[in-house]
DNA sequence: CTCGTTTATGGTAACGCTTACATCCAGCGG
DNA sequence: CCGCTGGATGTAAGCGTTACCATAAACGAG
């Protein structure tokens, strides 16, 4: 004989299918005796519910879509808070991440429609994405988007303000007498919400009459290593930007790195600052200035969030919720006045 | 009028659902004039394939499962890795984390079961997973285990060999003149890989004849916050050890803080050891010591590894592979002779 | 006791796809 | 021309569960 179905379940327990059916789903509408026989019969013959059966049958998926853009310490944060969320309501989570590349992405987003999932949490979007997200809510599955706000719309969101977070950075630094900041970020990666981190710093610029400087800015993803080249490259300038602002934590952490190697100091010739708060941003020598920034607060939000969407049949429902960042001053950034003379190799 | 479901491609195209179901899945099969019709029809009708009806009557998903112990960076990239592996043979994955808890990882397991996933890939094994994986494993589901070795057994994995990483960093820390090393380690989490790097600890040590000074090993789940306390403690023997091993890069950063905030110097003071060789273990103050591990690889490998066992309608055959670690020898460890003189607060 | 209401349970069609098998037909060697 | 082969396609029986509706039993107010 092979597998144990729940026509099995049902003939040794004396009941119908729908009975069985009824004892996993909704227990309380089944008489206590009734239940208990039922389990019994489920334990003794090692019954294991075919969830993709009863996929099918609902014509709904209880698994979560999943789709990231890029993974970093942060984001893996939100997803693992995500996780624990969807798992205490009995979702399990496909994750996709599509590391930059459309095409997989539209490829992921069609699978998760050809599973019909539950719902999508999307994190990190580009404007080509925010189009195949409205597709998918389109067909009626509730999607939600993590780490940055899209107010206005109606698009579902629970994050933070890119771009004030990085104003807020950028302006306390100016009012730091800081005149020439240096900007190393993502910024053709096509990723919103790094993309607006250098509209953050655009804003503070122009708010405090300081024109922008297009070669203070160094576009690079989101790594060590390109944040060490960016401020290789900047310190190389005739008239180098004494103070930079990296759009990530790694990104400043590679800066600081160049720093070190050329043999120079933080704060005292250069001032670093990040963006996320990572765990070993308070670590460093010396200690980032840096941007909180919610990680695992939106993953557990976002995804009750999400759960609440999928839950409500009024699919017209919108959920827009704004978390706060904070500046975290450390040891790396100092005022303007404090820095050491500049003194080229 | 619903969705668009096979039948009504058939109809419009003017064939058999059979065909319709053929040009998905083995268009070889189809003369190229029905081909092109079909997916003219699909296209023109914007047919979406149902995967879980697909699942559903093949009694077989193409999902494959990802099951995690706990999240670190560089286990992070071999999910990564496998991922994209994954993808490009069009395997979506359903990844849970289990965070140690025993219970949580059954009930994950179990879903994979009553999802009937193609495979299951293991990151971070205990005792008590290996059965539940046999369990799988006999139910005739593939298993993989990633980030260990376990030869002699039936069990599939790719990992490498943790008592030899760990022996082989210890073993070049005595050579080095050291005769008293800490240990900082999740001695007790359970979890396999983590022990074994203990065990190599202790078998440098025998190998050598030296003494296990149980007062010497701290018990620390990889946090950047438990190194650094485990740190203190040592720190604060009446005869601390001068070289400390770390079971992994993260606990080896929170020694080095612990360190710095004392005011005292890695080198000079304490050599400092990790595991891991994660991307800032090259880039902190001073550069990490440490075991490199092939994250990437591993995850890369074990996948296809994974995919050949869910090919194969042999269940009988067995992978086992392992892959090398090597020894990094960076700033933070140095001869005992060039270590200053202990001197106290 | 009766009738209406609630509660527990049963019967069963439907869900969209796959697949084993049947059928049909063209081509070909004898 | 026959029968055979093999390629292309059709036919239809499931797959295990759910959800709708029907029925039966229990209950309670009048």
């Amino acid at each position: 004989m092979g597998i144990v179905t729940i026509v099995d379940v049902a003939r040794l327990a004396g009941v119908s299918t729908a009975t069985v059916s009824r004892v996993m789903h909704a227990p309380q509408l089944v008489r206590p005796a009734t239940l208990e026989r039922v389990q019994a019969v489920m334990r003794d013959c090692g019954y294991i519910y075919n969830a993709t059966a009863g996929d099918f049958s609902r014509r709904k998926s209880t698994v979560i879509g999943v789709l990231i853009l890029s993974t970093t310490t942060k984001v893996a944060a939100s997803v693992s808070a995500a996780q624990s969320v969807a798992t205490e309501h009995g979702f399990p989570l496909i994750v996709s991440t599509s590391g930059f590349d459309a095409d997989l992405e539209r490829h992921h987003l069609r699978q998760f429609l050809e599973r019909s999932v539950a719902g999508v949490l999307v994190i990190g979007h580009t404007r080509a994405n925010v189009a195949n997200i409205r597709e998918l809510h389109d067909r009626g599955i509730p999607c939600l988007l993590l780490w940055d706000v899209l107010p206005g719309g109606d698009d579902n969101y629970v994050g933070f303000d890119n771009v004030q977070g990085a104003f807020t950075m950028v302006d306390h630094l100016i009012s730091q007498g800081h005149k020439r900041i240096g900007f190393v970020c993502g910024v053709n990666s096509g990723v919103d919400r790094i993309y607006k981190r250098y509209l953050g710093y655009q804003k503070a610029l122009s708010a405090n009459g300081l024109p922008l400087e297009p070669e203070l800015v160094r576009s690079a993803i989101s790594s060590f290593a390109n944040g060490k080249a960016a401020m290789l490259e900047l310190m190389s300038l005739p008239d180098p930007p004494r103070c930079v602002c990296c759009a990530s934590d790694v990104l400043a952490m590679g800066a600081l790195s160049a720093v070190w190697e050329a043999g120079l100091s933080v704060p005292r010739d250069y001032c670093i600052a990040g963006f996320d708060n990572s765990e070993l941003s308070a670590y460093t020598t010396p200690s980032l200035s840096t941007v909180d920034v919610p990680g695992e607060e939106m993953g557990r939000l976002g995804m009750e969030a999400l759960l609440t969407l999928i839950g409500s049949e009024r699919s017209g429902s919108l959920i827009q919720r704004e978390l706060a960042t904070s500046l975290i001053l450390r040891a790396s950034t100092c005022s303007a006045s404090r820095l050491n003379p500049l003194k080229r190799a």
